[in-house]
DNA sequence: GTTAGCACTCACCAATTTGGAGTGCTAATC
DNA sequence: GATTAGCACTCCAAATTGGTGAGTGCTAAC
């Protein structure tokens, strides 16, 4: 059957009053509200084929039609047009990333706040995973007769330490050999690369001659770069779907949180997913327990290397048009103010 | 009006089956279920009596029971027995709270994960305060043209630091003279003296002399010290309030998670209660919002002086004795590994 | 191809009924 | 005087009922 023009008319107008009220559509309300110039029956012959298509569903016989996640992919691929944000939208956006623009985390998780504010819905922002990130150099540095602090400096700037404890006596020329042979070592290998080839393993023997200094610090040192890999979420309006009518149900509502307090898998979930603005509707989403939500994500660039992601998660009714739009004028900012920031203060976690 | 031996048995038992059921206690059934050696009028008078004492309320008039603020009070106070755990539920916390032994905040976070998982409630953990936690030495240490890291150490061990940008041009000789003073004018000093008396300001004019790198420096030192104050708080089991009778109601459920997600609001009413093991039970909450919840919080040590604090919150229908067991033996297993590991690692947040 | 008309369906709401659990009081009993 | 049995009364909760309205699908007319 051939998709007309007054199909999909048709099929605008159901999603877009769909979306607004929550309500089955019916024929007759459609053509009261909607000018489309044809009678209810008319209409109603028109959603029976496109109920048949698998654009539309019906609850029960006698109620209206609900748009189908195909629908709403239909609509994000060809129907929708892109809404520009509003001066006002921009401004507050714009403030906002602006307020804490030397520290790092601090405008991601604004970020994350701002777009909930937004959209009425739950937002996350994930921090840039640091795979690709070189390792620029390592420092140890004594503190007392037990303890050193090892540093780490990577070439986007990042900086991680941590408090070793030292069981054998140490000189600072030993820690100082031990801290430059590490950096000659590792130098511009990426993280991962580090953690993955056992590098370090090979290392160790390499060195024996102060084994028992190494001994101590390559454990913490592998144990710090993984850190390093760990990206935080942050996530806000988690009780806006409280105000959501898809989940005024207690179990629908549960499961929703459950999922999102979840944040292992959840973070993993979003790191998988593809680079750019991502749209997955319902069923769509590999996750079962996802299939009665949209998730919408889009990242952005620190340095125009590390990527990290925001976005929003909600039920599949959603204003596509209109939280696309807010999502990626978002990364773009955010793209942009990390980029201008180079050598901005960063904040080590 | 006298509170008999019997009534305090009458008013036990009522507890003992509400807890367990959620549903008004009657006359009959806890005759029929407690033996108490009386009818169920007898009981009826009695009931009567605790209700005029304020013992018992009424949700209407033909349903049972329901003890009252001051009844769970009561119970907490001179009734309940202290509950030991058993072997299984010591071994729980204890396998738990090894596996990560030397990773300070994992180890809380696993506290609060242990806590609610026992307890089927919402659990959290606060990180220590360092308020009193007295600066050890700072370094200052090149890492390019434009950044230099500021370390700061604490007696306590803990490790902070950032990587500064600085525009003026320096020397590390320059730098070191710098953290030198900085050590020899703040070593000693506890984290919030020396933010709240203004130190730093008098410190700027001391030296002039390189007042251009200090310029660059002492904001971010003073916003570094700030961050360490900082707190963390973790939170588990959030969902567990929805297989709760008492929040089988959206609204309920909504105001529950609403004031739990406000994490500073949270997290500074959880700083100012005292220390040991607490128990507040509904209206004694001083925030209204709290007035339906019981919320029991302990506070473990680390190295015999930092606090943090760690508990549960639910409804005020609640197993104190188990729960005030469990909660006061997980500080005290806190408090205990966190001394014993004396220099352990402990990881910059 | 479009539309009017009509019978039919089903969710939703409000009113009503019914049953059960529990109370409070009174009078009898220990 | 304390305890108890008995009984009328209350109130909630769950089930039942009937009416309403929005909506569909089909058919026949336009």
């Amino acid at each position: 059957m051939e998709l007309t023009e007054r199909k999909l008319k048709i099929l605008q107008a159901i999603i877009s009053d769909y979306v607004k009220t929550a309500e089955p559509v019916g024929s007759r309300t459609l053509s009261k509200k909607y000018d489309l110039g044809i009678s209810p029956a008319t209409i109603r012959n028109e959603m029976a084929d496109l109920e048949e298509m698998g654009y539309l569903t019906h609850p029960h016989t006698s109620a209206g039609r609900v748009p189908s996640d195909s629908a709403y992919r239909l609509y994000v691929n060809a129907l929708m047009e892109k809404k520009e944000l509003s001066r006002e939208e921009k401004n507050i956006i714009a403030e906002r990333l602006k307020s804490n623009v030397n520290e790092f985390e601090k405008t991601i998780e604004h970020a994350a706040t701002v777009l909930s504010e937004i959209t009425n819905l739950t937002s996350f922002a994930l921090t840039p995973t640091q795979d690709e990130d070189a390792l620029k150099f390592i420092n140890l540095l004594p503190v007392d007769e037990h303890t050193v602090v090892m540093m780490i400096v990577s070439e986007s700037g990042k900086i991680s330490n941590t408090a070793l404890n030292i069981k054998v006596p140490y000189t600072e020329e030993n820690l100082q050999l031990l801290a430059k042979t590490m950096t000659y070592n590792y130098k511009g290998k990426s993280i991962s690369e580090v953690l993955t080839n056992n590098i370090i393993e090979n290392f160790e023997t390499d060195i024996a001659a102060m084994s028992g200094l190494a001994k101590d610090v390559m454990p913490n040192f592998m144990k710090t770069l993984e850190d390093m890999l760990n990206v935080n979420l942050y996530m806000e309006g988690l009780t806006n779907i409280f105000d959501i009518p898809e989940y005024n149900d207690l179990q629908k509502a549960k499961s929703f949180i459950e999922m999102l307090s979840q944040k292992e898998d959840f973070t993993k979930k979003l790191i998988e997913r593809e680079d750019g603005v991502i749209v997955t509707i319902g069923e769509e989403n590999a996750d079962d327990i996802m299939n009665d939500c949209a998730l919408i994500t889009a990242s952005y660039h620190v340095d125009g290397k590390l990527v990290g992601k925001i976005g929003v998660i909600g039920p599949t009714r959603m204003k596509y048009s209109e939280v696309t739009s807010i999502v990626e004028y978002l990364t773009d900012n955010l793209s942009n103010t990390f980029k201008l920031e180079s050598g901005g203060n960063e904040e080590d976690e």
